[in-house]
DNA sequence: TAATTACGATACGTTAGCGTTTCGCATTAT
DNA sequence: ATAATGCGAAACGCTAACGTATCGTAATTA
């Protein structure tokens, strides 16, 4: 190897600064406009860069979109791993259900969501970036629970880590009418912890 | 008042074939393709009758997407009323998962959720006429067995109803991997009735 | 029968967005 | 300096969909 960088092209080098600006540009549109207006002249505007240099990239939509979605699984809600198990609990699924009701990638799910069958690729792409990583985070926290005694060991897996999930992303969803979306996620946390039966009939 | 039907129109009078063809046409329209590849063009061809049937019908493709909205509060799942508490919740709930993953209504849903920011009224409206009748009719259903002594009194009753709605809204956009959506409504209202903590604390 | 309205088919001009290409200038390696 | 590549700007032709209008035919009332 002749040099640090191996392949150093002559001409002027490609501006990082486009990249990012087309990278961000691109996941924005598609969150803000949805898979239809999706389009490479779109992102070139949004980004502040000629239709060329988006093209230069990608040579079409498809492969631009994929290459933005991939920026997606970066941040999975880390384990806080100290504490309390139904402290660190409410705090995971307080990651999931995200800072403002419309984030970024909670609208692009959206989307994907609504494109799926159209495009199920994309929908595959997303899956496994982000659905499938909190689902076994959420699994992992289960377990640990169990072990440590705080969890029914009896307790079904699959239908708990539905309990969890649906209700964050249901929430989410109800960012329509404010005073819906009231539950806090400790009180879900709650709620689902004691059950739904009397104390009397334990 | 002269006749039965009060103005009777005097020439040829319009086709409720085409009416009815016209609603489905949109509904199954908007589900398959999404908001923006809605047009009046594509309803008249899907439908199978011409542009100017449709334009005579509706001024644009806004007044249409309304009218074909309106068709989807129908059919609120009834309220069972005999047999035990919690088969009659699983069942409503059930009917709320609803029959497909993909059904109509569901992928309607999915689309107005992930239009919604761009088009608030239509999401207001499908949330008039959806969500919210679902939402009451949970409500009374859980203040039904406090009152029947089945539920605790002291329950959080939005965190619960979240708690029901949101795992049925999750599984139903789990049809991404088959075997991730198999916790069965049974499962997840047990769970929830139970509660997550070991006997031994309660 | 005459008048009136609905229907299917089709054609029209307009608009918007697409992907592509070209141009002059900027930036870098040799 | 020279060659090579990236960049913004702009123009290209193309396609698809839009809303509208026209036509002959069908159905209904007066």
């Amino acid at each position: 190897m002749a040099t640090q960088t191996p392949v150093r092209a002559k001409g002027r080098p490609r501006s990082c600064l486009a990249d990012a600006a087309i990278a961000t540009a691109a996941l924005e549109l598609f969150a803000d406009e949805g898979f239809e207006r999706f389009s490479m002249e779109a992102v070139a505007t949004r980004a502040g860069v000629s239709k060329a240099t988006v093209y230069r990239r990608f040579c079409g939509r498809d492969e631009l979109l994929a290459h933005a979605m991939t920026q997606l699984g970066a941040d999975v809600p880390k384990m806080p791993e100290l504490g309390d198990f139904w402290e660190n609990l409410t705090q995971f699924l307080d990651g999931i259900r995200e800072s403002a009701p419309g984030s970024l990638k909670s609208r692009i799910m959206i989307r994907v969501l609504g494109e799926g069958e159209r495009h199920p690729q994309l929908q595959a792409m997303v899956t496994e970036l982000v659905i499938r990583p909190r689902q076994a985070r959420v699994r992992l926290i289960l377990n640990s629970g169990i072990q440590s005694g705080r969890l029914r060991p009896d307790v079904d897996i699959e239908a708990t880590i539905a309990l969890l999930i649906g209700p964050m992303v249901w929430l989410k969803m109800l960012r329509l009418t404010p005073e819906a979306g009231a539950a806090t996620t400790e009180t879900i946390v709650e709620v689902l912890r004691a059950g739904l039966v009397p104390a009397s009939h334990s």
